[in-house]
DNA sequence: CGAGGGAGATATG
DNA sequence: CATATCTCCCTCG
């Protein structure tokens, strides 16, 4: 397992993690201290580049290639509904848990966002509260940040 | 299997 | 704004 240390200049450092086969296996917005810095190999670039111009560009990446090992058929289900939120959408807690076949488990949505292992790519920072904008496990700030880059408005 | 905790929602003052 | 109450799913033991 190693890391990468990319810099975004609309939002923060964005650090991936790869494992040893070359799997993305989570991406950090705040820099990690299990994992050695390395360099970006070249099988990387384009994973790397589009974390770095973020919001611009498209995801190279398609959900399958993601790696959701151990966690629970709901908060899968979570994560797959709300990768296909578009850039510069929002949805609520409550309406994600809705869609994802449990009408009332908003707190659990917020259970699942805050054990996103992928940030920018499964887009946590969409999914505001019904009242206000909520919550953010990176802080509050790069939400805010991240919604803006993408020319959001959630209130 | 049960208890307790949330990145929530809603109603009320 | 604050507090109170309801709700569900997940985690940990």
């Amino acid at each position: 397992m190693y890391m990468v240390h990319l810099t975004n200049k609309h939002i923060c450092d964005v650090f991936p993690v790869f494992d040893d086969t070359d799997r993305l296996t989570e991406v950090c917005l705040i820099r990690p201290e299990e994992f050695d810095i390395k360099p970006v190999k070249k099988e990387h670039e384009e994973i790397c580049a589009y974390l770095e111009s973020y919001p611009d560009g498209e995801c190279p990446l398609k959900f399958d290639e993601l790696v959701f090992e151990g966690r629970s058929d709901f908060h899968k289900t979570v994560y797959k509904n709300l990768f296909n939120l578009p850039k510069g959408e929002v949805i609520t807690y409550g309406r994600l848990a809705e869609v994802s076949g449990s009408k009332k488990a908003a707190r659990a949505v917020g259970t699942a966002m805050g054990t996103n292992p992928y940030p920018l790519i499964v887009p946590c920072h969409r999914v505001v509260r019904s009242d206000s904008l909520g919550n953010y496990s990176s802080g509050v700030h790069k939400k805010v940040k991240l919604l803006e880059a993408e020319g959001a408005h959630w209130k």
